[in-house]
DNA sequence: CCCAGCATGTAAGTGGTTACATGATTAA
DNA sequence: TTAATCATGTAACCACTTACATGCTGGG
């Protein structure tokens, strides 16, 4: 079975062509990035191994200026391996977050430090959402053919928004809980 | 600096006294899980290097009936460790999602199956509104000073509700729209 | 003149996971 | 009699990350 990485290495040849290990990072970082996003060299690592597989071919390219670059290119098989995994239940969403864990043991911090660690996520939230309204405007400037095949992307990027709105919401009302905790309680301890 | 798992294991000692291995995985499956669940390989993994670094001290309890055990409990040093974890920013949220991965693809499958996903996902957000209604029924029923010393805890907890009520919400929406452009053009292509 | 972009990779490390082995006791 | 609970660990693996090495070109 596929690593997620590789699956999304796949994917993107599905709407590629071709690319080299280079375009696929800048691909990602471009696209998926909110959810996905895989180190440089973790795609030049897994390249080989999927052309061995034979889920892509690879063609050579020299370049004057520029280094001599490889195409890499989505075989049949490669898209029945990336079918196979799309449809495979499992995936188990990691849940995992050290930033709810230290708020969880918030406190054994002074109310100040866990309200800062709550402030930064606030502003994770944000940030995610200027990324977000970044890619929505390259979506919303396209050709209808272009949002056609954008459709399923901008799903993920609906989930971005809601995910980040009931961030801020949360951010708030925690935020508010912990003062008003403080308030009537000064010196009491 | 720790890893998150070692300071989940710091954090849990700081409100238990003293734990074994066994019991430091129980007491996480019970109140970290749903943001943090560490195999209960890796705790024993890891308890030998906290006492190494002078974070833990270790005691043998010998048992009769069941296996002896040893117990651990946090020195001042592992108590300094972990503050010092808890107030540090990076933190970087993984927001890794395989899931919004195969969604993005998701016109490589057919309508039904990326329904499928999506079904499957909105039950992981009533799995986890459960999970959480029963740590909430039990520190509604806890004595005040219990649900004092849970208020951080009940914060982590309203999050989770915030974002399974946002998964519900985004998952109907998500359903809905891609009936929507199912419907019009049956056959269409 | 310097930096960003193009382009590829290796090496080492990290922080986990699954699977497995062992074995007594007690409750259903 | 069967399963769950208590209890500890090892070995193998996994997937990914950071840091590093190299070097040319074109634009500001």
């Amino acid at each position: 079975m596929l690593s997620t990485t590789e699956a999304a290495v796949l994917g993107m040849l599905t709407r590629e062509e071709e690319m080299s290990g280079y375009d696929l990072h800048k691909h990602a970082m471009h696209t998926v990035a909110h959810f996905w996003a895989p180190a440089q060299s973790g795609i030049y690592a897994l390249l080989p191994r999927l052309v061995e597989a034979g889920y892509l071919t690879r063609r050579e390219v020299a370049q004057r200026g520029k280094p001599d670059k490889q195409l890499f290119r989505i075989t049949t098989a490669g898209r029945e391996a990336l079918r196979d995994w799309l449809k495979t239940a499992p995936t188990r969403e990691p849940e995992r977050s050290p930033f709810l864990l230290k708020l969880f043991f918030g406190a054994l911090l002074e109310p100040d430090e866990v309200i800062e660690q709550i402030e930064r996520r606030r502003q994770d939230a944000r940030d995610l959402i200027t990324q977000l309204d970044r890619y929505e405007a390259a979506y919303r400037s396209g050709t209808a053919e272009f949002r056609e095949r954008d459709f399923f992307p901008s799903l993920t990027r609906a989930w971005g928004y809601a995910y980040a709105e009931a961030l801020l919401a949360w951010t708030d009302d925690a935020e508010q809980k912990i003062r008003a905790r403080l308030g009537p309680r000064q010196g009491d301890d």
